[in-house]
DNA sequence: GAAAATAGTGCCAATTCCTGTCACCATTTG
DNA sequence: CAAATGGTGACAGGAATTGGCACTATTTTC
């Protein structure tokens, strides 16, 4: 029996049986009272809270609030979470998004270092806006997730995306872009990206890019960002959409 | 040097330097080429893809998609981005929604199997609707963490809830409710109880509710929740919000 | 008040597991 | 072919974990 094995064979006992005693826990798993001393310890340690009682009808009680998860996820998909409660924050202020950041910090802080700051400068480049109004959705197509690694590379080398794009009109192409930022106007996302062809700030809305991938030794220089929260209202951006212009 | 230390900075250098060599790995981290021979074996059972080319200029590389975090996050925790990302969807489908669901399922899966279930129950209780077009939220609160263990406990175990509620008007009472289901109007809230001492259905806006406790030893069978998606319209719910009666 | 039951701690020997060394193999590059 | 590189197996020595014991503190029962 491993020590991590152990641990959890514990764990699950105490949530089982209300409350146990030690020696039937030494018991149960197979190791002397000692051990099952220093690993209750260790769970302390770890953050459960375990209550015991001493004599006679005592024992120990795991408060099943303390209860952990010991999830493993991979960069991706900590920061689709991270955007998920952003924009959800955004939305308005819904209960329990205090203990979702909490989660999000604990998550954050058990990733390496330079990985950290390499999610905070891509958080930087994007921008959430208010909830829009509801409107014609009818056309809106999906975003794949393998988009995020194209474009996470790409904001954080600082390299071009080339992509293809389709118009409101339907008419195809594909653009070459030095991406500037993202911006959230829900259910709706869109890419700010400087076109050198066409030399000119241009909006792509997210879910009509595809073929999407950071063209490798195109370093280039972030202009300014020709988008302040409260210069250029979104509400423009979203009547241009409307008009087909985007 | 500990091992997971190790395992920490093995994972810094090989994120740091695209290619490298498991000498020079020993010579960094302090540790014999064996060990860290025996540490990358681990760290690819754990999940991360390192890719090894043996020969003149070989070297070892690890694919950055790999990188993965071990975040140990408590069950309030993870029921609050279960919510986020839920109530995120309901607002139309934003992108790589899908990936924080995998990231969700995969912290799901490392909850003990009793907990999933209680959560599933718990999440069965909740509505989520549209997003509604902004209104005056001018005297809207603050919804405190707090809330959450009470109104778990009882709706999992299907007990009263006692609770401070403030209607529209100011005016204060102490309520006991049967807990039947929640709303989520982003960014409004409402709790649906059934009032005994009233024999009716009751909204309140959980902005609005403090001091809340689940009242021992009080059972109550679920009743219809009156409730449905597709036949009382959400829209009454916020005319009357708005009229200043719930 | 005494006895029993229970959690908890300190100490030390025994055991188990981790680490380093070495020999060796397989593959690629020049 | 030789050099450079990743990878594996065996084994001795050292570090960490474990078990046993004596002991303390607290609560319940008689």
């Amino acid at each position: 029996m491993n020590v991590r094995s152990r641990h959890d064979a514990i764990v699950c006992s105490l949530r089982r049986s209300g409350t146990t005693k030690i020696d039937a826990l030494a018991l149960e798993v197979g190791a002397s009272r000692r051990t099952v001393l220093r690993d209750i310890g260790a769970l302390r340690d770890q953050g459960y809270v375990i209550h015991s009682d001493v004599g006679r009808g005592g024992g120990l009680q795991l408060d099943p609030q303390s209860v952990q998860t010991n999830a493993r996820l991979s960069v991706p998909e900590v920061f689709a979470l991270l955007i998920s409660v952003a924009a959800m924050r955004a939305a308005g202020n819904l209960p329990f998004s205090e203990l979702a950041d909490a989660g999000l910090a604990k998550i954050e802080k058990a990733l390496p270092a330079d990985r950290i700051r390499d999610l905070r400068r891509f958080l930087d480049c994007l921008h959430i806006g208010q909830l829009s109004p509801l409107q014609d959705l009818s056309d809106m197509g999906t975003m794949v997730p393998e988009l995020l690694p194209a474009f996470e590379t790409a904001f954080l080398g600082q390299l071009m995306l080339r992509f293809d794009y389709r118009d409101a009109k339907g008419r195809k192409s594909r653009r070459e872009v030095e991406p500037q930022a993202m911006l959230i106007l829900p259910p709706l996302w869109y890419l700010v990206g400087w076109d050198p062809s066409r030399a000119d700030f241009r909006h792509f809305r997210m879910d009509r890019i595809s073929r999407v991938e950071a063209v490798e030794g195109t370093r280039f220089r972030h202009r300014h960002v020709p988008f302040e929260d409260d210069v250029c209202p979104y509400s423009e951006l979203q009547a241009r959409d409307r008009a087909g212009h985007v």
